[in-house]
DNA sequence: AGTTAAGTATACTGGTCTGTATACATTAGA
DNA sequence: TCTAATGTATACAGACCAGTATACTTAACT
């Protein structure tokens, strides 16, 4: 295993860990036991927890927009069906098994007095994506792009806490009527 | 002090700090000691940590909707002015100094795989505001009441996050004016 | 007035937390 | 082949965690 192996290892586990425990809930020795390093080698890479979990929110972003570029790229059709096919990641992300929400949320809730530096990194991946969101609706012609993005940004982020609460991938097929009739407008 | 009021005391205190810290961040002891009350008399009370943030989350919905309740009895007008009141409500909690999001929300972002009942509490919660905006729906006439609400829903709880990640409370502009069209859309 | 419940103060147990120290093994490039 | 980086294993420090034990003090109600 090459060095960087290690390292993507440590930040593979940690992302799994922080969704599914939250960050305060997950140790370093579980990160370190679980991705089969020691905690020494964990440290020589991050510094400190903080340093790992500002590693790990700053690649799940950078992964999560090469993801959706990725596939939103492969939509045939216009701006409208890219925007339509953002609300179908978001279903099948609902829909994985092991679906513990918003990586970024968590970031806002446990830290939301304490560690500034977090929450911005948090708050700039949402704006990328509202950013990335605002780029389709140009291309479609909206008059207001960065308007429509928000719209849709309040319905996919609402979408995510009510996928938490109980009621499943199901909740995209309102949140996406609701989405259709805003582009509709706004593409006219 | 009456014997209620040590245990709303440590209720207070505790509700404010896990809102502002997260549940795994804030320990028993702070707790106790910021309530002016010794650790024992919280655990006579509360018989474990687990059963305190029980008692948060009960309390808190319950003052939340006796909150909403009141303040929506006093609007005047109809049940549509009284479904924009709902976003207006969200609007000046928003506003507030300690504002740091949901406590509903962090409770499905910390315990996700992990305690069943706290997240059962959180879901209720979040049902019973779901039902509250159904009930004013039926009210105003809406033929498909439990829809209106849920999108009314996606919107509010997608603006709690956007209001979390720097937007702050200006986000209910872009959240009503959407609620507005859908509201006016299923009142006729 | 006397019993009972609920409070206080303080100290403790055993476990987990982040982070470090020591000492040795492996690997790769000059 | 030597060196330097990176890894291993293990043990430790010091703080904090949830929760309990002991012994004393109030306050309320019958």
């Amino acid at each position: 295993m090459r060095h960087s192996e290690k390292k993507d290892s440590i930040l593979r586990t940690a992302d799994d860990l922080f969704q599914s425990q939250g960050f305060n809930g997950t140790g370093v020795d579980q990160i370190a036991s679980e991705s089969g390093v020691t905690k020494r080698t964990l440290y020589k890479h991050f510094g400190s927890k903080e340093g790992l979990i500002r590693e790990v929110l700053i690649q799940h972003h950078e992964q999560m927009m090469d993801n959706v570029r990725a596939a939103i790229c492969k939509v045939e059709g216009g701006a409208r069906e890219r925007l339509i096919a953002c609300f179908e990641l978001y279903r099948e992300w609902f829909g994985r098994s092991n679906f513990s929400g918003c990586i970024f949320m968590k970031t806002f809730n446990e830290f939301a007095g304490c560690s500034t530096e977090l929450g911005q990194i948090a708050q700039d991946a949402k704006n990328a994506m509202r950013g990335f969101i605002a780029e389709l609706a140009e291309d479609g012609g909206a008059e207001e792009p960065e308007k429509l993005a928000l719209q849709l940004q309040l319905l996919l982020e609402g979408s995510i806490v009510l996928a938490q609460s109980g009621n499943g991938p199901s909740v995209i097929d309102t949140s996406l009527e609701v989405g259709l009739q805003l582009i509709d407008e706004a593409l006219e």
